[in-house]
DNA sequence: CGCATTAGTGATACCTGGTATCATTTTATC
DNA sequence: GATAAAATGATACCAGGTATCACTAATGCG
């Protein structure tokens, strides 16, 4: 779900994407393109393919790889559990996972690029990207704590 | 294998530090340890396991999870293929790894702890951990280009 | 030391996230 | 509407990892 514009909305703009780059729009493509468009914050594989059982495994997983590949969407591995998949729409950002709950909220700290050019430009290296995680512990489970057990990340 | 000492040591203060937990020193931890001491930089489970295959497959996954639970290894997911697994003892720093030939290099850059730092007083948070990893192109694999295939990581 | 307690082991079966294969649709194009 | 190419989905499979459980061996106590 794209904040500020319709799931039929956000879905049109990933089929047109698609199409741009000479993919077919298949009814199994649209339907699952909706169904990802309709999600809110990030989703698992079988997350989407609940909401489509009639699309076929394999199809899911295909899609969501092309849709990885095209940048389209992100792709979060997780210290526990499924990767979660998110629209990238509004990229380039960080994520803030609660150990917690679970929950995966974006952050964008401009900072951590520079630090990436200073580096750059110091070593011989061309950096392609970078994935940045943060895993907290959010207001709401510090409150019910005992329950939390924190992962000792470094 | 930690710079400055024998992989005898480092095999040691692996084993030191799970009896101070009250773990056992049993014959197959004893070798595994050894094993992993034995790693140049990163490695993978099969690799460890390749070196010591005496060593059921179950205890070495156990072993690798008891180890990172510890904080003594880290666990860091590739964008492609199985998790490496290393020594935390330097850390804690980020990774550097080359999307080309798959070479792993560590860095340090405190200026992220800063960042993150500000995140946790700016927000109701309480960072427990994150984890930086910058996907590059190595200056050896930039010189043979074309072979590589740059991974749209946004 | 010798024995009991209990943690650890390894074979096996299983789980999850994902991919290869391939015959059968379905789409875009002409 | 015919056709060539792309996409689908059923199926079988793979890799990384975990649960189970009968068995083994490290530790601690007398």
């Amino acid at each position: 779900m794209i904040p500020g514009i319709t799931n039929a909305q956000g879905a049109s703009l990933l089929l047109e994407a698609l199409a741009q780059r000479g993919m077919r729009l298949t009814g199994p493509r649209r339907r699952l393109v909706e169904a990802i468009a309709s999600q809110k914050g990030l989703f698992t594989a079988e997350g989407v393919h609940s909401v489509v059982p009639e699309v076929g495994r394999a199809t899911v997983f295909r899609t969501l790889k092309t849709l990885v590949g095209m940048g389209l969407l992100c792709r979060v591995p997780m210290e526990h559990g499924a990767p979660r998949y998110g629209l990238a729409s509004r990229l380039h950002h960080h994520h803030l996972v609660c150990v917690a709950c679970g929950e995966v909220r974006d952050f964008v700290r401009p900072e951590v690029e520079a630090i990436l050019h200073r580096l750059a430009s110091s070593a011989d290296l061309r950096v392609l990207g970078h994935r940045l995680e943060v895993y907290v512990l959010c207001a709401h489970c510090q409150q019910k704590e005992g329950a939390c057990s924190a992962l000792p990340l470094a």
